[in-house]
DNA sequence: CTCTTTCGCTACGAGTCGTAGCGTAACTGC
DNA sequence: GCAGTTACGCTACGACTCGTAGCGAAAGAG
């Protein structure tokens, strides 16, 4: 689940040391914050989590798959409680993202493995299944949540609501992430209560509260 | 203007090769092409060029500067033809975007240099005026445009205005990147389409649409 | 006790980095 | 012209990182 070089499955042998997947995730980390993503290197990783280099490259076929491993596993955490309307649990997944982003592990991580997924497809792969689909049912739980209390219709095209839903969601992310990494600026509780209002009413909603 | 390091600008000596800038930045997106952007040596883009290693690092102080620079030029390409309505409008600024994302040169780049500069903060302004502005130029252009057809209300308040336009700016550049990036699903016609509907109309429109 | 796998350690060739030093080329002002 | 100044191409260099190979020792299974 977790390493990217599985250990052979067979029967006898040492067993992997457990403990040592949890150092070198966490050294990654640790790495990633003081060094940030180009400076980092596994050599250095090694040397924090007290164990060999050759240990690391037997685990991990790189940096990339390396790093990505490290910051999924803060991607865990991630919960949607119900706040009790579609707008504040709206918000709400905002704001977790952007407590994740704020992160500086996560921010030089992220767009990184992400540019290296672009001219390799297993990478970009696993980063979906590690953390993109994470992010992705907070979505699906806001919306079924938001059904349930009459505030947005059932869908009798499951298609047609894939399609929706993966449209919000690069709306939602893509928003935060653009707004957090490239522009910058703090995604703090006023930032989402306007983009919320934005998503659910549109533009001229934005504009009845602004204009 | 181009070159990250200026010329001393005092008066004598031998005047730069203006022709050998043109030809490092495009040799810069050959390589990106190729090589992407974490196996992009400058070493290798000096031969490209036909110019010396050590011109290269008398003109940028690096590989995230040379790219950046590089790829900006593409951005300068960037225009909003008055498609009619606000809706068409929108739709072409996002296939514009599209159209630049879907380059191999600027999807391994962007989201690399995004990725250094959440460590280097000149980088980052560097990244705002070559990249970001011409960018949001377009969204400016479209909004005083659907002003002047009525299709939205004036603006009294300048800083509230300025606001607004900055969180419109995230969510539709932030979505296309999301889309194209991370998803990697295709910013084709139709996802330009349904992308709008939300945006003009918020999920009650995108509901009615597809639901 | 044997077989199997992991681990730590050392060492290595290959490649990249960014810079220094040198001689030459190109342009300006006297 | 000629001296002063800057850009250029070239070579060479130490420092660093990469990913791997080889070794002996450790830890479990049967």
């Amino acid at each position: 689940m977790q390493s990217r070089i599985p250990p052979p499955a067979r029967t006898g042998g040492r067993p992997r040391n457990a403990a040592a997947d949890a150092a070198i995730l966490e050294s990654t980390r640790q790495a990633l914050v003081e060094l940030g993503w180009s400076k980092l290197t596994l050599g250095d990783v090694a040397t924090r989590a007290g164990v060999a280099k050759t240990t690391l490259y037997r685990r991990w076929a790189g940096k990339s798959e390396l790093v990505v491993d490290a910051v999924a596993e803060l991607f865990d955490e991630l919960e949607l409680p119900d706040r009790g309307s579609l707008a504040a649990d709206i918000e709400g997944v905002v704001l977790q993202f952007a407590a994740l982003l704020g992160r500086p592990e996560t921010k030089t991580a992220l767009m990184a493995v992400v540019a290296e997924s672009t001219s390799d497809e297993p990478l970009r792969e696993r980063i979906r299944t590690s953390i993109v689909d994470r992010q992705k049912r907070l979505v699906l739980a806001g919306r079924k949540r938001a059904q349930e209390r009459g505030e947005l219709p059932p869908e009798p095209d499951p298609t047609a609501a894939g399609l929706t839903a993966d449209l919000i969601f690069d709306v939602i992310a893509g928003a935060v992430v653009h707004r957090a990494l490239v522009s910058a600026e703090p995604v703090d509780e006023d930032w989402a209560r306007r983009f919320t209002l934005l998503l659910l009413g549109g533009l001229a909603a934005a504009a009845a509260q602004t204009w």
